[in-house]
Order: C-alpha cells, then structure tokens, then sequence
DNA sequence: TCAAGAGTTCCATTTTACTGAACAATGGGA
DNA sequence: TCCCATTGTTCAGTAAAATGGAACTCTTGA
C-alpha cells in the first residue's frame, strides 16, 4: 500500500466518484452500479479497470457474490497507514464541486 | 486549482520528492538542484516537465531571478482551499520511506 | 560581443490509458 | 442437465501521456 499508488488512483475524477460512493455507503456496492457517472457512461471494460486500480491500491476489497463483485471500501486500514490522507482527498473534491456549482 | 491535479503532481515520488523539498525549505530553491535525487539522475528536459507540472497544479510557484528559476511552495493558498490535503500527502509519503527504510 | 549557465521546446521513442470484442464465470429456470 | 442472461475480466488495437536527447532561448558576466 503505497502513497503514489493511492493518489494515483484517485487523480481521476471517475475513480475519486466511485470511491467515494463506495467509502460513504453503508452498504457495498457491485461494479455495475457505476455503469454510468453523471451523465457520462463508462464502457464496463474501463469500469473493470478502473475498479483494479483501486483494488491495487489498496482503497477497496472486491469480493465476489454470486455473480456480481461486491465491493467496500479499505478506509480503515488506509487511515491507520497514513491518517488523514483520505479525508483529506475526499474533502477536497468535495470542496471543488462545490465550488464548481455555484 | 483541481485536486485531480494536485493529486496527479504529488503521484509521482520525483515530484512529490522535489516538491517535499520545497515545502520544507525556508528559502526558494532553483531547478537544477534537483538534477539528481538520490541515486537518480534527472535529465534536465524531464526536470522542467515535473517543474511545470507542479506550477500547473498550483503547488508551486516559479520566479525569473537573473538566470535562474526560484521556486516557492504554495502551501499556504492550497491549504485555504483543501485544508489538511498537502499536509496528509507528505505525512503518507514521510511514512512510506520509513517503513521502507526499516 | 562572446561564452557559459539555467530552463524550455521539439520530437522520436516508450509507456500507459482507453475501449470494443471476445471470453469466463456464476446462478436461475425450463 | 442444459441453456442463457448477467456480471465482470482479458485481449488487442488505438489514442494519449511521459520520457529524454538535442537544439534552442534567455540572461549575466567577462
């Protein structure tokens, strides 16, 4: 679990959306739910690696359902390795979007 | 200022590297005193690159003084604007060299 | 005016990302 | 059991981005 593997996975913007989806559910969340982000759709094959990159990176943990990947987020365990680097990152596209509607 | 691109400068280690430099050091520090870091030789071409990309995001700012360029951190604007995000980022990689060094 | 030092730009090469198509894997029903 | 619909992965071709040597620009000092 590596610092640049991190920010790196979440320097983009469709893999920072569904991470944090994922860290602020309750609940896991299967790949196909972010079939579609906004208004953009997102073929199932770059969703597939999207979803390896954060896997890699130690962000989330896929397991598999029946037949569908159920997925959850590794705040935990990241916030014990490096504290405050994921509140960090989530606020800050927080903040940008925000600023970006008004 | 875009988290994207923050996140996307401080994912490379020689970036992060010459840019926890910058951060920590009291006064401005030129380009080319980073053509090596550590063991590494860095082309000078690659060297402007990661300057640039590093003024695009905003962490750093670069003044003309004669023939060289003094570069300043901006952490006190980006710290207004993502609060505790450059702060966590240097803390992961602080981190990560000790345990890799341990 | 010339030369040397510090950065930038250009461009060819390498690496990485994107995505449609084919594939694999699982479970539900007839 | 045998399809087959659904979910996700792998493959392969293309597009985009990073790398770095060479040539260039800009500035200062001799």
């Amino acid at each position: 679990m590596r610092p640049e593997a991190i920010l790196h996975a979440l320097a983009d913007p469709i893999r920072a959306a569904i991470f944090t989806d994922i860290a602020g559910a309750t609940c896991s969340r299967i790949c196909s739910a972010f079939s579609s982000i906004g208004e953009r759709a997102i073929p199932k094959s770059s969703l597939s690696q999207h979803f390896k990159t954060l896997r890699e990176a130690g962000l989330i943990r896929s397991e598999r359902h029946g037949v569908e990947m159920r997925n959850t987020s590794r705040c935990d365990e990241v916030e014990k390795r490096f504290p405050g680097l994921i509140a960090a990152i989530l606020t800050a596209y927080a903040r940008s979007e925000q600023r970006c509607q008004a």
